[in-house]
DNA sequence: CGACGTACCGAAAACGTTTTCGGCGCGGCG
DNA sequence: CGCCGCGCCGAAAACGTTTTCGGTACGTCG
């Protein structure tokens, strides 16, 4: 119904003179072709603007030169966490995009025909992709465990993916946790507090492990009291710091380390609630380095992590995966982190 | 090479002692079929977990339930600009996907054969995709206006399309504008100042017309040199604020309008660079109301632009035009926009 | 009892490619 | 001079669907 006027390979072998087959190789730059027969049909394409069927190609070889994204924005909260996985996949298209490779963003929920073929599987197959991007999905779901066993090629960006022809990308996210506690024991702290984020993903729990990590190495004991534990968005970082906050004096933490910027947002809010100075009477790092960050007042000190540079790195495993389709390749590619140092951070004040 | 082991149409057709033209006809719950039949191809359609072929579909139906995303996320600024068509994005993603349908994101950018085949709207019909979304484009590219004209429906955000397929979502720009100017006025401000966004794009446009409209309105003046040309993003609006803060005390603006966030986030910071007090000495009202702008210090004003709304109002246009494939339709969608007052207005100070 | 409508289904063409398998003509080698 | 090989190309099958066009077997109506 779009366009009925396509030019066809068939009309070029007419107008040429040749065979569809020869067209097809002509096109396609095989050998068995002649310079001036090629040269001829190619021009000949070129003047009838020519645009193969992406789908007559596909259902032949069974490659589409398209990967699939799976990416679940999180319905819960409207407005956020998006900042983070779109810039991953601006890195994604980027790279991707490069070397001849479209995204299929994956957004259908009306199962078309009679039953729920909605599992990640069954999209990835109806569609031919070459490959599968996954984000911000639960890695113990069966469908998605089904999918990175299955034969496609997928990699996860902070999600943990097991199948050999899946892999991963991830950031440092322990020793992004290590460098944060490091800095404000050095600053001199000693009670220093964590905001977790969700335990169900691998960031929140690697973040978790790196704050105790860096506790460990500073010489210091890890309070169960002192950890909180949210959802990476604000309000939670809020919570958190409230029932931080309101611990008694002296076992009140003088540094709170948030697993993302948001939370420490929430953080920063909790404490101008309660009259306190930061970074005079509280220290706080987050984690990301979202844009906010830098324009906060005080400019918030923070972990970066390298955004694009995930979405690169998940762009260069699938190109990986499938041109050594051995399931070879590094299975899990992580990136570093770097402590960035801004205005929320000094020593404990002297009255402590 | 991704699947060998699909299970077909043929496959079912076997298993069910029935023809394949029947297996199609049972599984599209077409008329003419047996309750019988139909139930018993299902049911063995579930059970080999049967997966239609997308490729084979759409070239005999010649459509694909996906629509085209042409997004240019502007290489030259790595970051921004980002968070806002990301947002559209999602909107988008949202409601097309619950009315069935997946987003091809452009990302090629080599040429697969030959010639550089890399015309939108080469692209477009390669794919066979349903509709096109354009954002971020630049309106008067011949090769968008030759989309625009063809015959597949196309949409813009924030970019005019013209073409009887065509059609495109904006914000209402020159309005928003026209608050901020009315909101400074009221206060009191008689030398409001502006920094214009992108002149070659619509809202850059409607944001000036408005705010020369706003002035109208209040009664003020316009005068060329309280006007600044930015790029939306911080950097511009830092050196345009720069001028116009530099110029001798009693021309020196009292109030500036910034065509985004961004850019007044530099209107800010050069305000801070003098030694500026905001809003004391210096009112700023900024627009889209990113994310950043509410957690800022003091919070900014701003002209709130509803983004996911825009994507929205834009998958709503394509479904439109999928559906009364008529050329009807409004041409343009406008959505309001809200004046969100915070803290970095305030009536003039005394001494002027 | 014959004609006809109806409900269900099969055969086959079509969509636009890629790719295999030869086949033809021609030059060179033995 | 006969053969082989090679460069170039055509024919046709295949990919997995949808859809048209009948065709069969009934039951029904006149």
């Amino acid at each position: 119904m779009a366009t009925t006027g396509r030019t066809t390979i068939k009309e070029l072998a007419r107008l040429g003179g040749v065979s569809v087959g020869t067209v097809s190789r002509a096109l396609n730059g095989y050998a068995d072709v002649s310079p001036e027969t090629r040269e001829r049909i190619q021009q000949l394409a070129r003047e009838l603007d020519y645009t193969p069927a992406a789908a007559a190609r596909t259902l032949v070889t069974s490659t589409s030169h398209v990967v699939g994204v799976f990416l679940d924005t999180g319905e819960g909260h409207p407005d956020l966490q998006h900042p983070f996985f779109h810039e991953v996949l601006v890195g994604l298209k980027e790279t991707l995009g490069r070397a001849g490779y479209d995204l299929l963003l994956f957004a259908s929920e009306a199962p078309r025909n009679g039953l729920g073929d909605h599992s990640y599987l069954n999209r990835a197959t109806q569609h031919n992709v070459d490959a599968a991007v996954l984000m911000g999905l639960d890695p113990h779901d069966d469908e998605v465990r089904r999918l990175a066993r299955s034969s496609v090629p997928s990699v996860g960006v902070d999600l943990e993916l097991h199948g050999d022809r899946a892999s991963y990308v991830t950031s440092e996210n322990a020793g992004g946790s290590r460098l944060a506690v490091a800095h404000l024991a050095a600053l001199g702290h000693r009670r220093i507090a964590t905001i977790g984020g969700l335990l169900d993903t691998k960031p929140g729990l690697d973040r978790l492990r790196g704050y105790r990590e860096g506790l460990a190495e500073a010489g210091l004991a890890f309070r169960d009291e002192l950890v909180k534990n949210g959802d990476f968005y604000v309000e939670s970082g809020l919570q958190g710091a409230s029932e931080l906050l309101d611990l008694p004096e002296d076992e009140r933490p003088t540094a709170i380390v948030a697993a993302s910027d948001l939370m420490a947002v929430g953080v920063l809010r909790a404490a101008a609630e309660r009259g306190l100075k930061v970074p005079h009477d509280l220290s706080v790092v987050g984690f990301d380095d979202i844009m906010l960050a830098a324009h906060l007042h005080p400019g918030l000190t923070t972990v970066r992590q390298d955004k694009a540079g995930l979405g690169s790195a998940a762009g260069r495993a699938v190109l990986h995966a499938l041109e050594h389709d051995v399931p070879a390749g590094p299975h899990v590619t992580t990136l570093d982190v770097e402590l960035v140092v801004r205005g929320t951070t000094a020593p404990p004040s002297a009255e402590h």
